[in-house]
DNA sequence: TATAGTTAGTTTACCGGTTACATTATACTA
DNA sequence: TAGTATAATGTAACCGGTAAACTAACTATA
């Protein structure tokens, strides 16, 4: 690291003390206008930049927010990481993004750093993995604003934004069986999230709402990779030809797209042989052979709203604890049967 | 923001200096073992996190990079993100992530509100409206390290770590002149930004070494965006009939993207009536209803030895400036005549 | 047994700013 | 013209750690 330019340096070059120059730097008052003009000219001519650290060290404020991913591959969250850079740019905070790669004890680590680092607060998408919430409890009863997004823990003390999972879930299945499957398999996400609870929810609900009797050996806990959804898949195609699916609901389109793979090595065809819904709409769904329907989850906004909800908790410590939804939308291709 | 437990707090409880407790909690020398028991178990149950931001006052060291990344949802560089990711995890570092929308403006306040964070050093990948250099070269003459990355500034003190866009682009313009196309178009991007010279370098390449002449209504300065490919497409499809181009090559994927659809608008057919090849090998771009032939960029490995750069620059200083190539691969799908 | 060497711990100053208060110079008022 | 308000600037302490120098007590050595 260079030797940087400090106030005290400007103001020995200037024959005053540090505080006129801090003052002058920071539009105090009670700075004359002469003396100030003049710092501002020294300062630029010795290339100096204020020190944030220094800064932090006393306001106790760092205006950094840190971001805990569990997959940046999964193109929904650059996009929410996008919604939440186009907040934190217009409120200027700068975005600390630690990626968990689905691992609890990555994300544990990522959080104590951004602990230490005296962030102002997080914004956590958890992993699949996630194991216990006292941690999680620990963090926010620490005091460390904390807001969830997408993957929430419930009830914990913190803000959370998603999208309408329940509804949504049973929406599309509610689809399938528009379309007369009775026999509808649901490839599930882990149920310490949030979204895999609730997305299994709404299947249910589906069904029930149809005296659809529920087969438990239809429901496979896959989760949110395309691989796991690949082999989830092949357990369901594995079962005796009397109880294979007709239609498949998916917890997302990565697992999704797993499970198509493991379709056509079956060689069977979608939808014909066997329909299959997703729940993203992923950037790839639309381009599929057999175009994916599935449920458009806005990414942008949901990391807009996470990013806006959580600068105003770090602003009024009064905020108030809400469960935001953002609608998602049905999005209907070829993939569950429609021509 | 809570009121987080002190270094001071502990030896207050414990009836030692604040030194004692620092030396136990870093595992320094001069502690009786028994005393450093004390310290640890104190420190845990008062819930203490070590504050980095007085740390890094001291120790001039942040632990932190910055990224400066000019367009999230260009999918390309979330997996770049991965791969710095994936470095700076077992570095124990952390990433700043900034998003400059590709604009030069922005990029400019990111890169100044980083140096005020005091990171460690800098990855940037240039926005395609960089305007002029001299801000860079203040940052790096500052004593700032910096590495580029895919678009890179060259000559300027600092390593850069790209792809083989010369030869890849003349390896894949090669290739169209192979299907036996005269007529090939070029879909340029910005040539302040050294892929946009390079790519352009490597197809003017290719037309020499068959001796086409070189046309200049058939190379239109696009740029990176979708939106740009279109436009620039439809120039090239305003032409008139008889000096219409038989193939196209883009700066990168997304641009392909943009102009197919200006090919599908003016009702012509890939690769029938025009072929086309990208840049990228976006996720898209082996899905599209005729597959784009296009140069797989191995994004991950870009980051992947941008960060191991920045880092070796950041901890040795006599490290010396390289431009490194990551090799690419030509992916032949149909877009191109292919079969 | 005096001297040097360890060990465990303390004290002081500092990193680069800001806050709170003190001081000086200037202007204004009676 | 003294007396006071006001503007401009300075000083000291502090934010939460750490480096460096110092001290006290104990141990080893000749």
């Amino acid at each position: 690291m260079s030797s940087q330019v400090t106030l005290k340096q400007i103001a020995e070059a200037l024959g005053v003390s540090a505080m006129t120059v801090s003052r002058a730097l920071n539009n105090r008052d009670n700075v004359d206008a002469k003396t100030k003009q003049r710092v501002l000219e020294k300062a630029r001519s010795m290339g100096y930049t204020p020190n944030h650290i220094a800064k932090s060290l006393v306001s106790n404020k760092t205006y950094t927010i840190g971001v805990v991913i569990p997959a940046i591959s999964h193109a929904f969250f650059p996009e929410v990481v996008r919604g939440i850079e186009e907040v934190t740019y217009k409120t200027n905070y700068q975005l600390i993004l630690t990626h968990a790669a689905e691992q609890f004890e990555r994300e544990k680590v990522a959080i104590n750093t951004l602990r230490s680092k005296r962030v102002d607060g997080i914004l956590i998408s958890t992993s699949q993995t996630v194991e216990d919430y006292s941690f999680y409890k620990q963090t926010i009863d620490s005091g460390m604003p904390v807001v969830f997004f997408d993957r929430c823990i419930e009830n914990i003390g913190a803000s959370c934004v998603s999208v309408n999972d329940r509804t949504s879930s049973r929406q599309i299945t509610q689809h399938l069986i528009d379309h007369g499957y009775k026999k509808i398999a649901y490839i599930s996400g882990p149920q310490k999230v949030a979204v895999g609870k609730e997305r299994l929810g709404g299947y249910l609900e589906a069904l029930e709402a149809h005296d659809i009797p529920v087969d438990d050996k239809l429901i496979v806990e896959g989760g949110f990779r395309e691989q796991q959804g690949y082999e989830a898949m092949k357990q369901l195609l594995d079962l005796p030809e009397s109880s294979r699916p007709q239609a498949v609901a998916t917890i997302n389109d990565p697992s999704a797209f797993g499970a198509i793979e493991a379709i056509k090595e079956y060689g069977l065809s979608i939808p014909d042989d066997i329909a299959i819904v997703g729940f993203t709409d992923d950037i790839r769904a639309g381009l599929l052979e057999c175009p994916l329907t599935t449920i458009r989850q806005p990414a942008y906004e949901v990391g807009k709203k996470g990013a806006e909800k959580l600068i105003k908790v770090i602003e009024d410590p009064d905020e108030p604890i809400e469960n935001i939804e953002v609608v998602t939308k049905l999005i209907i291709r070829n993939s569950c049967g429609c021509t």
